[in-house]
DNA sequence: TTGATTTCTTATCATACATCAATGCATACG
DNA sequence: CGTATGCATTGATGTATGATAAGAAATCAA
């Protein structure tokens, strides 16, 4: 599978319906960034930002517990947009880090741009409540699995949602997003194996 | 304790900044409602039409999974908001339940109301972005105590954020919200009182 | 290529939590 | 009044998952 990268200019016309002269003065406002594997964008206790839209790669967030767990919250590959929210709009230090698992190409977006994009373009606005509003429900979602579901389930609901991963993130990272540890997640494997189950 | 009950106007006043001019002009839009306990106000397939706010009383949300178990997702007592923002915002059908713990009296919010609103009110709009991002942010705790932390330890941050509905809600729900049996959270709180915790 | 790390698997044992069943205890009800 | 109903507790037992340790396999670095 090649990982399909889009440009964000690409995205935000196409996607949040932004037209060729709103895209000049917005420009100024959009910085791009290569990262290697392994850097840090974001650390526990910083205020964050910019949101990180994935031209390539993929990233990472996570908080880390007063064991010194990690706990994946979420991956972000190409199209997607990455950031801590919370910190973001009440300017307050962050629960996450949030870092780089493949060599990424990333856009900084800061306040100014989402501002900016809102004032001069309605769709982009439309575009921007949706997607809160899908970060929500899909929050929600999780909550409702961890709530009732086994790590099986879980699993098996992570693979729909982001087939990709089982290719890019070392399985321990998927663990860690599942809310178990390594040696669970190799069980569970094994026994949907056994099952006969191919996820591709 | 006392349930200290205010007004929805008076709410909107205070926290959301609607001055009386702009109230008689969204005094049309609110309809408010008292339902006996056990009432259903929305169930797993319908849409959601409308958010409660709670003058007095207590809700709860919550799914039922394959299985026939329910999960709460939400309880809201007085000067809370509920309702399934997803099934609202998409009109899709929604994967909850909403119904009366207590008798309760309440507003019916609809999209209109808050359409209207944010047209009339900038101080509105704002409060309304605000609670959304306050939304995640929630959410987003809760997955981080669900994925790291033990049973034990969501009941004390349950506490924390409810501590009335220690006394409000019956134990099971309190159980179901924090993702384990009834007869799990009887020894937990067993567990704690043998260790002299008092919650009040 | 080789050796060094990192990741994945497997095995064993430990534990938190679930399940099932019985009991107690209120409150509601005929 | 007795009895039904709903909820909380308790005990016995089961099970999924965690912890630890070790080896196999894959990846990376030199």
């Amino acid at each position: 599978m090649t990982n399909v990268s889009i440009s964000f200019t690409e995205y935000l016309q196409t996607k949040a319906g932004i037209t060729d002269e709103q895209l000049l003065q917005l420009n100024d406002a959009i910085q791009s960034k290569t990262i290697e594997k392994g850097s840090v964008l974001l650390r526990q206790g910083e205020i964050c930002s910019h949101s990180f839209f994935l031209e390539k790669g993929l990233l990472r967030s996570y908080t880390i517990d007063a064991a010194g767990k990690e706990h994946i919250i979420q991956f972000a590959s190409e199209s997607w947009i990455i950031s801590d929210r919370s910190s973001i709009f009440f300017n307050e230090p962050s629960d996450f880090y949030i870092d780089a698992v493949e060599d990424s190409t990333l856009i900084l977006i800061d306040q100014n741009f989402i501002n900016l994009a809102c004032e001069i373009s309605v769709s982009f606005r439309l575009f921007n409540d949706r997607a809160l509003q899908n970060h929500i429900r899909h929050l929600q979602k999780r909550i409702n699995l961890l709530l009732g579901a086994s790590a099986e389930e879980r699993y098996l609901d992570f693979i729909k949602l982001y087939p990709d991963m089982l290719l890019r993130a070392p399985q321990w990272m998927i663990a860690s997003y599942l809310g178990i540890t390594p040696e669970s997640l190799s069980r569970v494997r094994k026994e949907l194996a056994k099952r006969n189950f191919k996820p591709y």
